[in-house]
Parts: structure tokens; C-alpha cells; sequence
DNA sequence: AGCTTGACGAGCT
DNA sequence: GAGCTCGCCAAGC
């Protein structure tokens, strides 16, 4: 077999993907969190990448429950509509003031911690 | 093949 | 506390 399907297994973005469909409902976490749980920490600007691309992967990646080191939901405007990323968030139990997540260090959820 | 941009992070002022 | 700079690395032009 050629095993033609994937032509990226131990892809980053794969990885990437991984983790982040890890995250439990209700949750959040950071890009660097990522970026270190796979040993790139200095590379956090590849997980927001991969991110972008996680969009066009399957099965879909629940990208809201990404955000920068601070709570703020940098990459809302990458979704449709923007404001959708905040929207579901709300909808888990998140709660978002000012484009940023409320009690962000309750609803963190570290990736290092599950590995 | 080279320059610019970018879902980031940490440090400094 | 907010704003600015530098570093990292990949993708787009």
C-alpha cells in the first residue's frame, strides 16, 4: 500500500490539530502552550499558521478555543463572521469581555498538563 | 530566489 | 498598565 491518502503524517500542522481538538469543551489555551507541548515553543507564530489552515482541515478544529497568551481573541477576525469565534465560546460557557476571555486563567486549559 | 506579512511570546521602556 | 521591539519560521507575492 502505498498508502497514497496522506502524503503528511507527522505533519506539524497535523499536530497542531491534534491538540487542539484535545481541548475540552468550555476550555481554552494558548498558541505557545501548543507550540511547547510539541517542543517548538519558540514557534508559536507556526501554531497560529496552522491554525489558519485549520479551516481547510478535517475534521474540523475548534480554533475558538484558541487564544493568545493573554485571553485575546486575536484571530477572531479569521473567522465567519469574526464575532462567530466569541459566539461559540459563550455558547461552551467562556466568557468574553472585550474581545478577551474572562477568568482566563479558570478556563485555561495547558496542554502539558494532559500530556 | 528574495522581501513582506503574520491566529505569538517575552522583554523593555 | 500600555505600547514598542526583537526573535522564530512558514507561506504569500
Amino acid at each position: 500500500m502505498t498508502n497514497g491518502a496522506e502524503a503528511m503524517d507527522t505533519n506539524f500542522y497535523e499536530q497542531v490539530y491534534e491538540v487542539a481538538r484535545l481541548v475540552p469543551k468550555g476550555r481554552v489555551t494558548s498558541y505557545g502552550s501548543i507550540a511547547k507541548a510539541l517542543g517548538v515553543a519558540n514557534s508559536s507564530r507556526m501554531v497560529g499558521h496552522a491554525m489558519a489552515y485549520a479551516g481547510t482541515a478535517s475534521p474540523k478544529v475548534p480554533a475558538h478555543r484558541i487564544v493568545n497568551s493573554s485571553g485575546l481573541l486575536t484571530g477572531r477576525f479569521h473567522f465567519s463572521p469574526p464575532e462567530l469565534m466569541q459566539e461559540l465560546l459563550e455558547q461552551e460557557g467562556v466568557v468574553v469581555v472585550n474581545d478577551k476571555v474572562k477568568n482566563f486563567k479558570k478556563v485555561f486549559w495547558d496542554p502539558l498538563q494532559e500530556l
